[in-house]
DNA sequence: CTATAATTTCAGGAATTACTGAAAATTCAA
DNA sequence: TTGAATTTTCAGTAATTCCTGAAATTATAG
């Protein structure tokens, strides 16, 4: 390997990091190399950086593509194929909130609401559906506004960032000019919440309290 | 394993979700066995449940210990340790995202400030830098941002998530009223910015636009 | 169509990670 | 303090994942 001191740190920073994620050392390090690199590279370029196998530069190329995180591009009078990562950090961010949302997320939801439609036969199960009615909530919840959020140009995104809890403040000087509830918790949501299962599951609790966890 | 079967059918989705994660498939079926328990179980409890050998259960237990997943109960006239999962879903949502903000963003963030530091020597470099500081802002923003909103109480932060994009018309009101910019990107984010290199960067650009990608 | 360049596939070996049983360490009741 | 109960450690093995070179496939220039 025999990279521009800087690029050095950031290709193996991402080579570790990546085994932290189920994605191994060799995509990390490619990504990663495509990443701050200022101009497209080809399968050989990023091989002989790297020193990996034709091979596997191949293998991890095909995994990158499929996570949509590379973009293909042909340089006039030259066969090969050349890689770059987008520009947009933006919307690099979108891309992976998007397609771990489609491997982790939406399996995982699809198991929780077949599992909720069906009936528990077993007294553990009552609690497990229970269990899995919450889960399947928040994740709902959470994807949901995800899936708005996402819509949003990068200038919006960033204001409402930078805002922060202000937004807080915010909601509660609309409350007081339109009267609605929305910067406390409904007493709806406090009341407790009856489930598909006839269980009234306990309502969201404050947290950072004690009594979050059973002493 | 002999459990009640949605429980099996949850167990057995989380171990496989676990290996997409950097986490192994014992460690999240016992995680999702924990979750869906109707009481606190020890590791004999789990070992037997899942068909563990008794040191793979401890080892397992160790690392939810290690991510603040799991807490530990003692039952009267019993020596032995019971786990269980914390009750409140958006309690664990947090540790979660608390934990692994630890463990994968802020040592990149480490690595990008101290590559920020550095004077390039290579023209590469220097391209590479601009890259890391586009990344380190947009990480430092999303972590700050994360941050303040991690210390709502999870009723405020169910209102904010179903309002979903709805707050940007509520920016939009409080602009007409305070005549304060915060809905539009603002002049000096549409100017493109000076790095520390000297370079100019591209501003951010509005996104699922085909210019996002060189073509 | 043919020849060559480029990419992909894949079987097998290398490296890493997971799991187990036995032994060591720790805890606590008596 | 002792000793039984419980938990943890760890060396060895099993299982999995990674990576390579060779061969097959695909693409394209001539």
């Amino acid at each position: 390997m025999n990279l521009a001191p800087l690029t050095q740190r950031f290709v193996l920073h991402f080579g570790e990091m990546g085994s932290r994620w189920g994605i191994n050392r060799t995509v990390g390090q490619i990504y990663a190399l495509l990443y701050v690199s200022p101009r497209a590279l080809n399968a050989d370029d990023i091989g002989e950086a790297l020193a990996f196998s034709r091979s596997n530069v191949s293998m991890g190329l095909k995994e990158l593509q499929s996570w949509n995180l590379v973009r293909l591009q042909h340089l006039p009078n030259d066969r090969r194929e050349y890689f770059q990562a987008p520009e947009d950090v933006w919307a690099i961010f979108r891309t992976l909130a998007e397609e771990r949302r489609k491997r982790e997320i939406d399996p995982t939801l699809s198991m929780l609401r077949e599992a909720l439609m069906e009936q528990p036969v077993v007294a553990d199960d009552i609690h497990a559906q229970a269990r899995m009615k919450q889960m399947h909530d928040l994740i709902e919840l959470m994807t949901g506004w995800l899936a708005e959020v996402q819509k949003m140009d990068s200038g919006t995104l960033v204001s409402l960032m930078k805002m922060g809890a202000k937004v807080q403040k915010l909601l509660e000087v609309k409350d007081k000019i339109t009267g609605k509830l929305t910067g406390r918790v409904a007493p709806k949501l406090l009341a407790g919440t009856r489930q598909s299962t006839g269980e009234v599951v306990a309502p969201y609790l404050p947290i950072n309290t004690a009594s979050n966890f059973r002493s």
